[in-house]
RNA sequence: CGAGGUAUAGCGCAGUCCGGUUAGCGCACCUGCUUUGGGAGCAGGGGGUCGCAGGUUCGAAUCCUGCUACCUCGACCA
């Protein structure tokens, strides 16, 4: 591992993908915009996984599996979503290759064209909706509430480790109801698990609330989303719930007889939040020496660094260590024990800060002559010794202050980059210079166009607490319809 | 798709202008010995169709032509 990473304040872009490579959390993949998850990096996202599936099934939700070719019919069946999706849709035209004619290599067979296009998916919704068609035919089939974990594709010019790949990993969430009052419940509620995932676990701050009308997904009515500030002052859309109304099951023709024994199309909303939320993890922790992980995402919680010159050193620390590994075994606590003899120390301290493990434990002579253990936070870099006898109980407490110290530091941090202007030149000032605009705004599409195309900022969210109340548009100057949050984004 | 740039070992680069030993350096890798509390030292070693295809020449990483890929910036995006 060469040394180091270029310092964010450098070239922020090569920061973040020194970090991803050099903490080996993704590799490039060989087709232009694809990437290859590591072990650690994935380490992190089945964490990831289990916080949210956890909450999916607590509030009754399903897990199930719909393929990954649809029929290129079916993505014209909803107006506003082929529209939406058509750019960057991976088309599979032909079955079969065979050898060239010079014989070096292979070339598609032309005898194989398919009858029908398939589309590899760039979201289910088509697909599962042509599904529930099958499944809905009565008030008590409902509510529907699946998810699916999968992979998807989306065809991108240009990409980015993460953030933005041309397939990514996701979960996406599908309900069905019988009323439109249940699914735009549905809809917050798992908003709402997400700010749960996204402040609790991923220790990043998020504002929740609406996407104007042309920031929302391709089809539905609206959509919410958590929205999320990087180290570099930009915004990130870390999470989307959509309301789908009766769009999807007009489209798929999908109605169900309610107890009144009348026919009604079914109402819908979708959800979903990808591997893209390791890249804010990323960006919204990692410094100078690398990542920094929230210990309940981080794939090793505690990394512990003997200090040996001998093999009999080495007898005699794991001997040391037993009791406190063994009690932190217990309370489910993620350790390593780095016993590579090859390595130097110093070498090991620089790669797990780099690899963001949240509490490091050195442990030589100095240590066991004095019943001790010496510890490094990840968080503060602060250091400190324990009594080895009370280290086993002590861990637990400060992996949840590192927990709430990095979420503390983020919030802090965002909060000093929200600025409320205005004026256009105040407002044009803070996005060069880089932060969250808060402002008003008329509630009209050519405002935010034209602020769009001079500044590069967009309106990421309509804050559910937002309070536009003798506001003013900060480019109209009318009266402001929405207090709403400008930024550059991801 | 418009503008600019790059292509030499796994990674980062020098060499190219002005053609001429066996193409070199740092990191990484392998072997041995000594080391080990903030990226260890010494010694030895392996690894290259110099992006691809043509051309000029006694001789091409180097000069000429064409092609390809990638990077940065613009239009599109979870």
């Amino acid at each position: 591992m060469a040394k180091g990473v270029t310092p964010k304040s450098t070239d922020y872009n090569k920061w973040y993908t020194d970090v991803i490579t050099k903490a080996q959390l993704a590799d490039y993949g060989p087709v232009k915009g694809t990437m290859v998850i590591r072990p650690y990096g994935y380490g992190i996202w089945e964490a990831v996984q289990q916080a949210l599936d956890f909450r999916f099934k607590a509030t009754g939700h399903s897990n199930a599996y719909f393929p990954l070719f649809i029929p290129k019919s079916f993505l014209s069946k909803e107006a506003e979503h082929v529209e939406g999706f058509a750019k960057e849709c991976a088309v599979v035209t032909h079955s079969r290759l065979r050898t060239s004619a010079d014989g070096k290599g292979v070339e598609v067979d032309p005898n194989s064209k398919l009858e029908e296009e398939i589309i590899v998916r760039p979201t289910s919704e088509t697909i599962i909706w042509s599904m529930y068609k099958k499944w809905i035919s009565s008030y008590r089939d409902l509510p529907l509430l699946l998810n699916q974990w999968a992979n998807i594709v989306r065809w991108e010019m240009r990409t980015r480790l993460f953030i933005r790949t041309s397939e990514f990993l996701w979960q996406e969430g599908h309900t069905a109801h019988a009323t439109a009052d249940e699914a735009l419940e549905e809809t917050l509620k798992m908003l709402e698990v997400y700010r749960e995932v996204a402040e609790d676990v991923l220790a990043i701050p998020v504002i929740t609330g609406l996407k104007s009308e042309s920031e929302k997904f391709a089809g539905a009515v609206d959509t919410y989303c958590i929205e999320a500030m990087m180290g570099d002052k930009k915004a990130l859309q870390a999470g989307t719930s959509h309301y789908l109304g009766q769009n999807f099951a007009k489209a798929f023709d999908v109605k169900f007889q309610n107890e009144n024994n009348q026919e009604e199309f079914v109402y819908a909303s979708s959800w979903g939040v990808s591997t893209r939320l390791i890249g804010a993890i990323i960006m919204a922790h990692g410094d100078d020496n690398g990542l920094r992980l929230p210990p309940k995402v981080a794939p090793i919680q505690v990394v512990i660094i003997p200090i040996v010159r001998s093999d009999e050193d080495g007898d005699q620390i794991n001997a040391y260590l037993r009791p406190m590994l063994d009690e932190l075994e217990q309370k489910g606590v993620r350790v390593f024990v780095d016993d590579r003899r090859k390595m130097s120390p110093g070498y090991k301290f620089n790669e797990w800060e780099m690899k963001g493990v949240p509490l490091r434990l050195e442990v030589g002579p100095r240590d066991m002559a004095s019943k001790q253990v010496f510890a490094a936070r990840r968080d503060t870099s602060e250091k400190f010794s324990m009594g080895i006898d009370e280290a086993g109980q002590k861990i637990p407490g400060v992996l949840d202050d590192i927990q709430a110290t990095l979420y503390r530091h983020a919030f802090e941090f965002r909060a000093q980059n929200i600025h409320s202007v205005d004026s256009y030149d105040a407002f044009k000032k803070i996005v060069k210079d880089g932060g969250f605009v808060k402002c008003g705004w008329d509630g009209t599409r050519e405002t935010e166009n034209t602020i769009k195309a001079e500044t590069k900022a967009t309106i990421r969210v309509i804050p559910f607490d937002e309070n536009p109340e003798g506001l003013t548009c900060i480019f109209s100057g009318k009266k402001a319809k929405h207090q709403v949050i400008f930024a550059r984004a991801y």
